[in-house]
DNA sequence: AAATTTTACAACCGCCAAGTA
DNA sequence: GTACTTGGCGGTTGTAAAATT
């Protein structure tokens, strides 16, 4: 049985019979449910789905309050810090969410499988190429996620410059938490050139005042996040370490052949001649609106051709 | 302004493995 | 040993909101 019924005492009885509710979670349900589990705790949780007189599934209990009830659920725009690591783990693992989630916390394998299908597939589809193939890994790898950690430097360096003055005590503390958890995250990234200074500065962003619609914090992934023109600069300038000893974080994302700041200033490394290397960031903000002029015809075409041309 | 299409995401489904009676 | 229950997972669907025509 697969919750096609309860069983109460010795009867079992069917879903109609016992009136379950399916779709959209009411706000009453929702705080019976919070409200039962603050006080009984979580599991046995179809139990649980009596018990709190819940016309609902134990299955559905448990998912609404993972997915969506949860205390530690975090929602939002997903970072792009957590884009990349997503794509990162992907890459490892393939479609393993909940695994994926596990390193990405308060986020659930649900919300990452939705970014995923709903923003990366669709560039895959776009490209007319299957997002299992090493030619969308390779543009993943090679060139999203080296633009990615860019734009995680050029913030943090902004943030820097914009923020210099704005330090506390408590600002301080929580950097030093969220830079240990973040060194963690990206130890698993094997991202041993990033260094504290660097995280640091990114972390400082997140705690500012003025941090909430940040391009750190509030993003879209492939670039329909809302930015200004002023960003330009920093997404465009080649990356340039902030101290001398060789710690840019993207330097892991070097491919074995290609350099990452050759695919950053010269995609000719990685793609042919000519390409207008530029639009074909996911998160390119030419223009001051991002959302998804990468993706134009002529560019479209040319990469297609390039990923044929690769095939064969 | 209305109709249509697209996007984002909550919720459901079916399968499977582990636990339990 | 086995039939059943439960919880977890990945895939898929439904739908409200946003964007486009």
């Amino acid at each position: 049985m697969d919750e096609k019924g309860r069983r109460t005492s010795n009867t079992l009885l069917s879903e109609d019979e016992m009136d379950l509710r399916r779709g959209p979670w009411t706000v009453d349900e929702d705080l019976t449910l919070i409200n039962y589990i603050a006080t009984h705790g979580e599991g046995r949780w179809n139990t649980l789905a009596l018990s709190a007189g819940l016309k609902r599934t134990g299955k559905s209990c448990r998912l609404r309050w993972l997915n969506y009830l949860r205390p530690d659920v975090r929602r939002g725009n997903i970072t792009l810090e957590e884009q990349l690591l997503i794509l990162e783990l992907h890459s490892r693992w393939g479609n393993r969410w909940s695994k994926i989630a596990q390193y990405l916390p308060g986020r659930t394998d649900n919300e990452i499988k939705n970014y995923w299908r709903t923003r990366v597939q669709k560039h895959a589809k776009q490209l007319k190429c299957d997002v299992n193939s090493k030619q969308f890994k390779d543009t993943m790898r090679y060139l999203w996620m080296p633009r990615l950690v860019e734009r995680i430097q050029a913030a943090a360096t902004a943030s820097v410059t914009t923020n210099k003055a704005y330090t506390s005590e408590n600002n301080l503390k929580n950097n030093e938490i969220e830079v240990h958890n973040l060194k963690d995250k990206m130890g698993l990234m094997d991202l041993s050139a990033m260094n504290s200074d660097f995280v640091g500065s990114y972390v400082m962003q997140s705690h500012t005042p003025e941090n909430s619609s940040t391009a750190l914090s509030s993003s879209d992934s492939f670039g329909t996040q809302v930015s200004t023109k002023s960003d330009l600069t920093d997404y465009y300038s080649v990356p340039v370490s902030r101290n001398n000893n060789n710690t840019n974080p993207a330097d892991y994302y070097q491919p074995s052949q290609t350099s990452y700041s050759n695919c950053i200033t010269s995609p000719s490394g990685f793609f042919p001649q000519g390409l207008d290397f530029q639009s074909l960031d996911p998160w390119n903000l030419q223009n001051g609106d991002s959302s998804d002029n990468f993706w134009n015809v002529e560019n479209m075409l040319f990469l297609e051709q390039h990923l044929m041309n690769d095939n064969m």
